[in-house]
RNA sequence: CGGGAAGUAGCGCAGCUUGGUUAGCGCGCCUGGUUUGGGACCAGGAGGUCGCGGGUUCAAAUCCCGCCUUCCCGACCA
């Protein structure tokens, strides 16, 4: 029967669905202040886990982190030309502080290039100083025109990672690597979404950059969701900031520096790439609580059974939560599965009898008996399978609705569903002009092998174009 | 910011056209009881300056004006 307070089926309305899965899952809540964002515990949650897994692999590259100022002086923006521009519209400003107004407005960060860049300036003096890799935890704040929840928020968390290098290569050669090793690493095989992986078109690359890499994810909707950016910013800011070294040799030379991010964007794509009608689905690696154990009976038996695989489970290292005593069986299962924990282990008075559980996964829903004895071995199986199969499946998607074509029409239909692949020389700036007036944008560039390029001047280049968020 | 829709209890809505006594309904919430193998049931209860401001009127959720906010589509973006 169906119930009352159902979601949105996601094939009926998508947007509506990813609303409803934010509240169900009581993922975040709109703000008071237009387009921010109330991240609830286990939104929250997740973002640790996602934080954790980028910082432990931010650090293993080498970058260490710090802090610095939400106030930047209004001026430093301006000090690179085509990043005042690219960000003007949407900053907030401070105008009026302590009762008076200021000499000099303030700028809260959209980002923080430049005033990394004037301590950058300041810290290095030799080739012994570098490269200079550092990462910070932050909130940033973009004044956006049509805020969504985590995809597009006046405020949101992110961490920006902005390194300074000797040389051109160097500093290309870090950015990649962070791509590749942080970022696409993340994605892929924590969030098991297979993002596709490229540079951008000069059209969209980030404001003061020579070259920005991206992790181009595809929702169940057939939408693009930029999940990840890696700049290369040659010595633009290095310029507008003077970040100066002496090299070995003697002459002093301009710093390449380097700037990259993700967000809490992460989570609306984490959302849109695997939920489904149920609600979320989290993949085991990611997710917070990865089993719940839950008594199909509050009977006393049946909850102290209950509460010891809990406590074997957590003991074999699985992330795991009791539901017991909290309203009927039914509730408590649609709720873990809106919330889309990945295994749940159902103890009820009839399997007991016979020395067993039911586990069930989220993914697909099937269910199996399993021996007492052998719980937390299957639990821990089914994680990997699942994490596995859901990789897997959206790859599946990913590939099944993306189109390879050979002209700008066929594209721009291709992109009513999905993406289209097809070659970087046949669109050109017109024909991205052409897309993007149809609201398609050219999401990246790849080598034919799906590899990500140097620059968009290489040779044989296919553009991956599609709608996006 | 342009186009469209909507603001009435925590959420979703009805009431407005044709102004009129204590503004209703579903879900949720509280209390008690019975329940619990897929979103429980019964009984009792709490909760609303009808988005904000102004106007018309004996009387405004209802009519008029202005503003604000939210959602959808577009341009911008992580």
């Amino acid at each position: 029967m169906a119930p009352s307070n159902a979601l949105t089926p996601p094939s009926e309305d998508f947007p509506r669905w990813y609303q409803d899965v934010v509240a169900s899952a009581e993922m975040a809540d709109n703000g008071p202040v237009r387009g921010t964002m109330v991240i609830r515990p286990y939104g929250y949650s997740i973002w640790e886990r996602i934080q954790r897994e980028l910082d432990d692999r931010i650090k293993a590259a080498g970058a260490q982190n710090a802090y610095f100022p939400l106030f930047i002086p209004e001026s430093y923006l301006a000090r690179e030309a085509e990043h005042v521009e690219g960000f003007s519209p949407e900053l907030a400003v401070v105008t009026h502080a302590g009762g008076e107004d200021l000499a000099e407005p303030v700028v809260v960060r959209p980002t923080s290039e430049t005033v990394i860049g004037e301590f950058m300036a300041k810290w290095i003096q030799s080739y012994r100083d570098l490269p200079l890799l550092l990462n910070q935890w932050a909130n940033v704040v973009r004044w956006e025109l049509r805020p969504r929840l985590f995809l597009r928020s006046s405020e949101f968390l992110w961490q920006e990672g902005h390194t300074a290098h000797a040389t051109a290569a160097d500093a290309a050669a870090y950015a990649r690597r962070i791509h590749l090793e942080v970022y696409y690493d993340v994605i892929a095989s924590i969030m098991a979404v297979p993002a596709y992986v490229g540079i951008k078109s000069p059209r969209e690359r980030f404001a003061g950059a020579i070259n920005t890499l991206t992790c181009e994810g595809m929702m169940r909707d057939g939408k693009a969701l930029q999940m990840s950016t890696s700049h290369e910013l040659g010595q633009n800011f290095a310029r507008a900031f003077d970040i100066v070294f002496q090299s070995e040799a003697g002459p002093s030379a301009h710093c390449h520096t380097t700037s990259w991010g993700a967000s809490t964007r992460l989570i609306g794509g984490l959302i849109m790439a695997h939920g489904d009608d149920r609600g979320l689905v989290v993949p085991p690696r990611l997710a917070p609580i990865q089993a719940v154990v839950i008594p199909v009976r509050d009977e006393p038996d049946v909850v102290e059974v209950a509460q010891r695989l809990v406590d074997e489970l957590r003991g074999a290292g699985v992330r795991v939560t009791l539901d017991a005593a909290r309203g009927s069986f039914g509730r408590r299962v649609t709720d873990w599965e809106i919330k889309g924990v990945p295994v749940r282990v159902e103890v009820g008075p009839r399997d007991l009898a016979e020395g067993r559980v039911t586990i069930a996964r989220r993914d697909d829903e099937a269910k199996e008996p399993v021996a007492l004895a052998a719980v937390s071995g299957r639990v821990r199986s089914l994680l990997e399978e699942i994490q596995a199969s859901l990789f897997d499946e959206a790859t599946r998607r990913r590939d099944a609705a993306t189109t390879d074509v050979v002209d700008l029409d066929a594209a721009l239909e291709a992109a009513e569903t999905g993406f289209a692949r097809l070659p970087w020389a046949v669109v050109g700036a017109e024909g991205e002009a052409r897309l993007n007036a149809k609201a398609v944008t050219v999401r990246c560039l790849q080598r034919p092998d799906g590899t990500t390029p140097d620059s968009p001047d290489e040779p044989d280049l296919v553009a991956l174009v599609a709608r996006a968020y």
